[in-house]
Parts: C-alpha cells; structure tokens; sequence
RNA sequence: GGGCGGUUAGCUCAGUUGGGAGAGCACCAGCUCGACAAGCUGGGGGUCACUGGUUCGAGCCCAGUACCGCCCACCA
C-alpha cells in the first residue's frame, strides 16, 4: 500500500486549530520572559513574496523554538499604507474605471483608497496564515489606524519641540509624474543614452572662451557660475574673471571648487544650483543665487522667457541652435551614464529646489551610532552591522514631507501670515497672531516617519499600556539589507529617543533570493515566483524548510529542489509514525534495552544540543540539515531498521515513541504542521505540540563502539543483506554485521584494505614529520596517533 | 568611484579555530526485508576561478588578477 503525506488539508486545519485555541496569542505576562518578533509590515496592496516567505520562515522558527521554551512570545503582524506605492495602485485602479484621482479631489481620493482597501487589500495576512507563521492574529495594526494616526503626530510634535524639525528651501528629488519629493532611497539609478555637448561660454573681457561639457543644455538658462577645480592649472588664471551665459547672455564668475572634477568633459562645470544636487551644494557655499527654470511639471517655467511651456528637449533643441548659429558648439558625443528615475514609476528625477520638511539628523542619529557601537542591537551577518553603522554616519538630513494624499498629514497649521503652528490637536487661532484662519499644511509625511514607530506604535503607544510595558524592547527584527537605512536604523534612534532603549536586540539580515537563472527576481523580468503556488504543490512545511536550507549565503539562486526535500522529510517521518503505530499504540517511554535504543536516544540529545547552537547563532541551513539526516539516515535508516524484528515488543515500542516525540519537537518550529499531525496521533497526548516544553536532555549512557564498527563493517559486506539474513534481536545483528561474515566479497575487502592502508601511509608521515610534531596544535598530534592506531587496528581486523 | 559577497561534483549549495574534498538532487548498479507514488545499499564524478606568497601542511590565511551579483555614491 502506497502511503503518501498530503499536506493540503492537514496544514489549514491546524493553522485554524492554533489560533482558535489561542496558542498564537501573547498577553502581558509578568512571569515569564518575552520574547517579541515584529514582523516588517508589507504594504497593504501586496502580496506574499519570496522574501517575505523566507523572512517568515526564519523568524516563526525562532519563534515556535522560544514559545516550547517556556517564552512569552509576540509575533506582530501588520500592514504598511505606504503612501506613494498605494497611491499609485488605487490610481491605476481609478484609471481602469476612467476617472482619476484629480477629477475626484483630495478627499474624496482618500476616501476611495479606504474603500478600495476595504475591498482589496490586506490579503498579505491571509497569506501568513498558509505558511503557519504564529502571529496573534488579533493583534494585526495598520500605520493608519486611529491610534497610529495619533502616535506619528505625537513624534513629528516631539521632534519640532526638540528643534529637530524644520521647514527649508532646499535641492529635492522631484518626481514629475508623481507630483512629490522623493528621498534618495526613493530613487532607483538606470543607465540611460544622452548626448553630452561641449558649448562655450565666452569670457566677459573678450579674451577667449571657457568650453563646458554638459547633457542637460535647457538648464543653461539657469546658470549663475562657472567652477573649475582650484588646483586645475588649465583655468588657474581664469577664477575671479567673467563669462557670458549663452541665450540669456548673463554674465557670471568663475569660481574654484574642488568639487569639480578636473578629468571629466573640459575640466570646467557649469554652475546650475536650481537643477543640480551637487551645483546647488556648491552655490550654498559660494552664495550665488539660485534660479529656476523648469517647474513642477519637468516643462520650462515663466523664468525661461521665451522658451516657457517648452519641455526640456525642445528648450535643449533651441539653446543648441542658438549656440550653433554662432560657432559656440565644439563637440557633441553620445554619453551612457546613470540617471535617477522614481523607483515607482521610472519617471526620471528632476532635481528642483522645493519648500520641504525636513528632520535634522545630527543630534537624533549619534546614540543610535553608540548604541550599535556597543552592541547593543546585533546585526548579523556581522558585515552588515559595520554597514548600519557607516549608513547612520553618512545620515544627511531627511526629507519628511511628500506632496502626495495618501499618508499622515503634517500636523502643521499656517495662519494668513505664514505663521506656523505645530501640535497634536487641531488648533483654533494661531498661536503667534490669534488669527482663526487656520489652514492645514496638505503635505503627508514619508511612509517610513510612520513605520520607524512600529515597535512601540503597535503596543499602544503613545498611551502607557501594559502591552507596552511587557513587551517593549523587542527582540527579533528580520530583513533585506537595503531596509537597514530606510527603516532598522530609524526605528533604533526612534526607540532610544523615545524610550531610552533599542526595539529590538538583534537584526537578521537575510539572504536575497535570485531567481534560478541568478538574475534578480522580479516581476518585470518574467522571474518572479510566487510562493503560494509552492504552498498549494509542496506544502508550507516543505517550503519553510527549503527557504531555511537556502538562507545561508547573501545571495542564493532559488530553486525548488531544497522544497523538494522537505516534502520527502515530512513524508518520511509521517511513514516512520505508521510503521510505529500500525505495530500497536503503546503510552511513549524511553525504556531501552538493546543498544541501538540507547544509541538512538544519545544521538538525538546530541543533535538537541547542536541544533539549539545553529538556532542560536542563526545558523538555520545547518539545522535543517542536522535534521534532516538525523530523521532519514540515524532515525529511520538505522535505527527503525535495526527494532524491526523486535517491534512486537511493547517497550521497545514505547522506546521507539519515545524517540519520536523527541524528533517531533526538534523539528517542529521548522515544520510545525506535519509534525502536530503526527503528534496528535500519539497515545495520551494532551498538550499541543506547539506549546509543549522543548526537550530536556536524557543523559544516555552507553558504549557505542559497537555500533560504529558496525557501520564501518557494513560499508563492505552490504548490512542490508546482513540484516536480510538474520534473525532475532538487533544487538545480534550488529555483532554479526562486524565480523566478516563467510559472503563477504573478496574484492570488497580488499577494496577496504586499500582504502585503510591508504589512511595509515598519510597518519604515519605525517607523524614522521619532525616540524608537524613540533610546531603542531598537541591535540592535533595526538589526534592523528588514535586515528592511525585505529586505521591498523581495522586493517588487521580483516585478517 | 566606495562598500559587501560570490567563484568547490552535471545542478543548487555546505565546508565554524589551516591537518583525511562533502550534502541534497541528477546519473549508474544491486536489493525490495512489516512505514515510505517509493525506500534501502553501494558506485561513478571535483587542477576547490587564476597567479604568487606565508606554512612542515592552504578550499580555508596574505597580496594581486579575472569574471558574476548586490548595495551606495555619482563625472556636469
């Protein structure tokens, strides 16, 4: 009879039983200690991905690991509103509808993304559930609940009372096709053709010209200076003299700067501090004025004259043909370079100088730096703790605030003056000139100003809850690296500002995964997988396990073979139980009587401890693997093979049970649904296994000896022949096995023979090395002298 | 340009203090004995990217080269 494990129905009907019976749920418990993973809420329109999947297959691991140790355990589960992504996707929808989100005005826009969330989104937490990861399910927040709407007003109140928050003309990252700022980390670099031209600026005096390389000629109009490095002797004696900006013909200075650089185009830089980040960092410095020529909408503005309305190429067109009519082209060359486009819509990036928000990093970031420093939150791996530090260093002051409608207002108030008011209710008269014209600042805070308050927001704070108190700090964070910056590092300068104390102790930085052929995943190219669909094959054990054993290099190619295997290790130790419980159900007690018993029960106490040290260190594929071959090869191949002849015995039985209710725990934070399955089949089993107590140690005494030998014996005459053979009780078999019996091969014989004098000839020379004898570890010497004693030892065992 | 990581069996990857090249899958052969749409047992297969160096000894340490990937900065 064939028999094979189906994981569909067994895995939803224990995730339904778990939460039912409130195993998953955590309340504040001031006798235990606990244990808190706050899983990085997606965004709310999303759906489950890879690195999702692996993230939750490490983290609920750890969790279930904590819960069967006696821990009071949190897995916070949410969602993120992520402001423009969301946007974008109900925008879409709208469109597909054939109106838009201008056509319904801010209100009612923000109204149909309720709705339209309401319908649509939060099917991420439905997804959580068929992987079986152990969140309180209750306990779901969303960063735009009522109570979270009240938590990032009381930090954007908290930091402008601390001076940390300002309102600044400044160079912004300009989307034009989303109509808001960006953050750098908003932006995503794509190469892209231009044409790089080489123009010339004549010198004021008339006594030459200064030849300038640029790919953007529409922004000329806007330039206020020409810079070139002061150490670049070609224009040494031009700084301090005046050129003529073409088309508009203003005149300007030329300026040293050692920002330029002297090696790219001509050597000289035309200054533009209205359209370029590092020409506005230059003109700050030398305090030139700062003009703008292209508005909001990426067209030329009023203040490029003639040219207003135009869009940049056609601007570009004119000023090129202005400069050629009068011999002031030299050179036009075909460039690749990288521009920085909008991440969400690969718009390209128009730097613009923008009234903005913006929080002052210097003072919120240094003890977070001191924290890291001291090791006060861990990332692993460590490589990337170096990185979180470095990022936090380079921090420049953030940007906060998007034009955007989806997201937290500023709880920013203007009166007709301009006056501001800033506070956590709405305010009735201005608090500088009494006016009660009030009007709302329209722009929303940057998705990440809220999401950096999840570890204490989702507790309740800003009010003092006793969720807050029992489990604030944290422990667990998991996450890709390119979060760290955006949103770990935050949450860490938000704790400590707010609190005194880091959210969490400990970052796992995870593997990215790429797709079979090693380029990156994604949708765009065709290579993304979809992880419910290895679900629905597979099982959500299968995957956890196969997600496990890749986690372990930064970039690990996916591939569904390592599911494949945990398919087969769940259906091997679902086979394994039958065979035990179809001999008859016996109550499960460690009663050895033969040695393999012993042996079996010492090896998995063994692997408990290795096991609890891979957990400890993050190390999951070499726990899955310590598993995998303590269930097929030591369990099933050995062990159950060997009690076969004596499985009419009640104790040997119970023993048996014994040992697999010790494997069942093992292994359950990886695979927790096969695993209550079998256990729930046990006789007398009251507790689910979700919530018993991970396994203590038996201490097994015993001489194993045999069983090694065994194992070496069996490697030459076949032991499942031997064991054909024979009858009676395991212990004989074992003894049989390590005599050669009168079947042995000859050539197999000798082929071990060969192999062990091979073993002696490498022992003895290198202890016949004066220098290894000498120089080497004592341990390592002597080391090699019990191998090489046991080498000749097995040798003459074969006669 | 800066940072991080990778290059080991046909494939995906292990290899934790330098001291006998490994796993899973795939492939080949035998077995099928009381669970296993399979299982068990055995087997073939590797110049550990390359070049130098340190060492009695290097997949592992050092220097450099090549290629691949990711992150960041950006030379207008």
């Amino acid at each position: 009879m064939d028999t094979l494990y189906k994981p569909q129905g067994v895995e939803q009907r224990w995730q339904q039983v778990w939460e039912e019976e409130g195993l998953y749920a955590a309340d504040p418990d001031p006798t235990r200690e606990s244990w808190v993973y706050c899983f990085p809420p997606p965004n709310v329109t999303g759906n489950l991905h890879l690195g999702h999947a692996l993230q939750i297959s490490l983290g609920d691991m750890l969790a279930r690991w904590k819960r069967m140790q006696g821990l009071n355990v949190l897995v916070q589960a949410g969602y993120d509103h992520a402001g423009i992504s969301t946007q974008n996707v109900v925008e879409k929808f709208l469109e597909s509808e054939g109106t838009s989100r201008e056509e319904l005005g801010r209100e009612a826009f923000v109204a149909r993304v309720w709705e339209w969330l309401h319908e649509y989104g939060g099917n991420i937490v439905h997804q959580f559930r068929s992987m079986g990861a152990s969140m309180d399910y209750r306990r779901i927040r969303f960063t735009m609940d009522d109570g979270y709407v009240r938590a990032v007003t009381r930090w954007f109140v908290h930091l402008y009372e601390r001076g940390w928050i300002y309102r600044d003309n400044r160079i912004i990252n300009w989307c034009p096709y989303h109509q808001t700022s960006l953050s750098d980390l908003e932006l995503e670099d794509v190469d892209m053709d231009d044409a790089l031209t080489t123009i010339h600026y004549p010198l004021a005096d008339g006594s030459g010209h200064v030849a300038i390389a640029t790919v953007r000629p529409a922004t000329i109009l806007a330039d206020v200076a020409v810079a070139v490095h002061p150490e670049d002797e070609r224009y040494r004696d031009l700084v301090g003299k005046e050129v003529i900006v073409p088309v508009v013909e203003r005149r300007v200075p030329v300026i040293a700067d050692e920002r330029v650089e002297m090696g790219f185009g001509t050597g000289a830089l035309k200054v533009t501090p209205g359209h370029d980040p590092l020409d506005f960092a230059i003109g700050r410095d030398h305090g030139l004025p700062e003009l703008t020529v292209i508005g909001p909408d990426g067209h030329m503005n009023d203040a490029a004259g003639e040219l207003a309305g135009l869009t940049q190429d056609e601007a570009a067109k004119r000023v090129l043909e202005w400069a050629a009519e009068r011999g002031q082209i030299s050179k036009r060359e075909s460039y690749r370079h990288s521009v920085p486009t909008c991440e969400r819509c690969h718009t390209r990036i128009e730097p613009l100088i923008s009234l903005q928000w913006w929080c002052r990093m210097d003072e919120l970031k240094q003890p977070a730096i001191e924290a890291l420093r001291q090791r006060k939150v861990a990332f692993h791996p460590e490589s990337q703790h170096r990185f979180a530090i470095s990022s936090l260093e380079d921090a420049p002051d953030w940007n906060i605030s998007r034009q955007i409608w989806w997201g937290h207002q500023l709880p920013v108030w203007y009166c007709p003056d301009e006056h501001v008011n800033v506070a956590e209710t709405d305010p009735d008269i201005c608090a500088e000139c009494g006016s009660t014209e009030l009007r709302r600042e329209t722009d929303v805070l940057d998705t990440w100003f809220s999401a950096e308050l999840w570890p204490f927001a989702t507790l309740g704070w800003p009010d003092a809850t006793a969720d807050l108190a029992a489990f604030y700090p944290g422990t667990l964070q998991t996450t890709a690296r390119e979060i760290i910056r955006l949103w770990e590092n935050r949450m860490i300068f938000a704790g400590l500002e707010l609190f005194g104390e880091v959210p969490f102790t400990d970052v796992i930085i995870h593997s990215t995964l790429l797709a079979p052929d090693g380029r990156r995943m994604s949708k765009s190219l065709g290579t993304g997988i979809d992880p419910v669909d290895e679900i629905e094959k597979q099982g959500a054990d299968a995957l956890r396990y196969g997600l496990l054993k890749m986690s372990s290099t930064q970039d690990v190619r996916f591939n569904t073979q390592q599911i494949e295997e945990g398919r087969k290790l769940a259906n091997k130790l679902w086979n394994a139980s039958r065979l035990l419980l179809m001999a008859g159900a016996v109550e499960p007690a460690a009663r050895p009587s033969a040695v393999e018993e012993s042996w079996i029960l010492a090896r998995i106490d063994a692997t408990r401890a290795e096991l609890e040290d891979d957990f400890a260190r993050f190390d999951f594929s070499h726990g899955v693997e310590r598993l995998y071959h303590l269930i097929f090869d030591d369990f099933c191949d050995w062990y159950l093979e060997a009690i076969k002849p004596r499985l009419a015995e009640e104790d040997v039985r119970a023993t048996a049970l014994a040992a697999l209710e010790r494997l069942l725990k093992l292994l359950h934070p990886v695979m927790p649904h096969v695993t209550e399955e079998i256990w729930t089949q046990l006789p007398a089993r009251e507790t689910r296994l979700i919530v018993a107590p991970w396994p203590e140690p038996v201490a097994v005494e015993g001489d194993f000896g045999a069983l090694d030998r065994a194992q070496t014996a069996a490697r030459i005459y076949r032991r499942s022949q031997v064991r054909i053979t024979l009858d009676g009780d395991a212990l004989r078999i074992f003894e049989a096995v390590v005599r050669p019996s009168a079947d042995a091969e000859q050539g197999d014989v000798e082929a071990e023979r060969a192999r062990l004098q091979k073993e002696i000839d490498r022992a003895e020379k290198m202890l016949a090395n004066a220098k290894f004898v000498a120089n080497a570890d004592p341990a390592a010497v002597e080391g090699e002298r019990e191998k090489l004693a046991q080498y000749v030892a097995e040798r003459d065992a074969l006669g």
